[in-house]
DNA sequence: AAACTATAAGCGCATATTCGCATATAGGAT
DNA sequence: ATCCTATATGCGAATATGCGCTTATAGTTT
């Protein structure tokens, strides 16, 4: 019950389930999600270890970069219930289409440099 | 994406998902709901406003009572995926086998009578 | 070694959530 | 009409959540 509570939690949050959306495309690095959903540093990584601790998603280090995708194999049997209703709801929404278009553009640099690009 | 926030939010509280349990084996008045989870009318009747807002529930007026029960035909696609979800990760929990046993038990009376009945 | 970089975490503030108490509402009984 | 009953709601207090600012951590480069 506890673990549902926190899964729920965690996806019950526009933020999460936007890199959620990313997520399922593919793996990405804490830099990467801020350029798509164009969020602070801060506040990419903060969600994003929401998701981890909630059981969705594992983490993969390379050099300073922590690559994040979703735990297929490591989530409870129940987790691929949520996650197919979550892509259903967010099928054709305006937002994450924008988050996938913008995450394709989006270069594997961490938030100094992002930051510069955007001034 | 508002509506799937809501419904996760709605189901991420456990006199929720306690609730949900119950009316997933039968319709139930508020004072049922009242004496299966052992809570205060003011929150078994809060929370079954909140799962109702979220699209979850279905009510019936007869006479005094409010009778929820889930919504199977009104609600929106996806949200069986969330509710097979919830199902499977209770299955087997302690405490919502507790509620359902207690469910058994309770009486179609209102919470004045339920409050005479527990002193 | 020092300087730089990507990410994580502490802290404080603003907002949201939950619950109980009290009260309102509305149907039923007398 | 009044009284009783089942449910809903306004309000306040306690707690939880989300985020930005700042700083810490740890890997990389020079």
């Amino acid at each position: 019950m506890h673990n549902l509570m926190r899964a729920l939690k965690a996806l019950s949050d526009e933020t999460r389930l936007r890199i959620l959306n990313l997520l399922l495309e593919r793996e990405c690095c804490v830099c990467e999600v801020m350029q798509a959903l164009n969020i602070s540093q801060t506040r990419a990584s903060r969600n994003l270890g929401i998701l981890y601790d909630a059981g969705f998603l594992k983490l993969r280090k390379e050099g300073l970069w922590s690559l994040y995708s979703i735990d297929r194999d490591g989530m409870p049997e129940y987790f691929p219930y949520l996650l197919e209703a979550v892509k259903k709801a967010l099928k054709g929404n305006r937002l994450v289409i924008q988050d996938s278009e913008r995450l394709m553009k989006a270069e594997r640099v961490g938030p100094g440099r992002v930051r510069r690009l955007r001034q």
